[in-house]
DNA sequence: ATCGTTCCTGTAGTAACTATAGGTTCAAGG
DNA sequence: CCTTGAACCTATAGTTACTACAGGAACGAT
């Protein structure tokens, strides 16, 4: 349905700007090898689709919330397809689904906290 | 009710355990202000007590959640009591709660993405 | 062709830890 | 009391995950 697609391909800035993240840290992923080496312009610019944009935006959001890019690299491996048996599937993503949880909770706790700093001066 | 007391000071490494902070760590937030210096034994051991415990936890949950020390020392301003005017606190108060509800957007977006992989799975 | 913006590589700096070295203090047991 | 091993001390160096130049080349609109 809502699939999304380019006419052209995006650079490094637009990728930036879509996403938020610095186009120096863009690069630093790709050095680091959790973004992969995109095509490049015939000048050597890099040139970025929709899956590179999907890919970085979970980046992003994984490391937003406190995981490691270790972890994150651990989450990726799934999308990158890799041959795992259902078993480490479900291992991996238990734990990590709890870990999730867990998070959910220490937000709301500082929620609560911020909405009654809040109410107590209103 | 259930207010949290110690009949013997605790050391830096009772923090540790009680936070799952390690204990460089602790040293490295009292140098760079974070955490206040704590009393000393005659021979220059660390007692902390439960406000500092409390502070602790505090600072890890956050620093956990992606929230920069920056901003942790922002909030903790607040438990610090210094004088500011309501709208301060507001405005404050406001801008993280904001960024909290999106982290606990985020996570949910994260928390669906796993249950799913497992769900196929099994 | 030119000009401003954006891109390139490479390197150095920053934030927030984390680990190691070399030495001192504490408290439990003898 | 004295020893002894774990936990503590300071100081410093290393790691992770960016972030910010410097110096130059490519792009696209005029």
């Amino acid at each position: 349905m809502s699939e999304i697609t380019f006419s052209r391909a995006l650079t490094i800035g637009d990728l930036s700007r879509r996403t938020g993240c610095k186009v120096e840290t863009i690069r630093y992923y790709e050095r680091i090898g959790v973004m992969p080496e995109p095509a490049r312009t015939p000048g050597g610019h890099r040139q970025y689709d929709a899956d590179h944009l999907r890919r970085l935006a979970f980046i992003r959001r994984g490391r937003a919330l406190g995981f490691t890019l270790d972890s994150v690299r651990g989450l990726l491996s799934f999308v990158d397809g890799s041959e795992r048996t259902c078993e480490d599937v479900l291992a991996l993503t238990q734990a990590h689904l709890a870990e999730t949880r867990r998070k959910i909770d220490d937000l709301r706790k500082i929620e609560r906290v911020l909405a009654d700093m809040a109410a107590e001066c209103a």
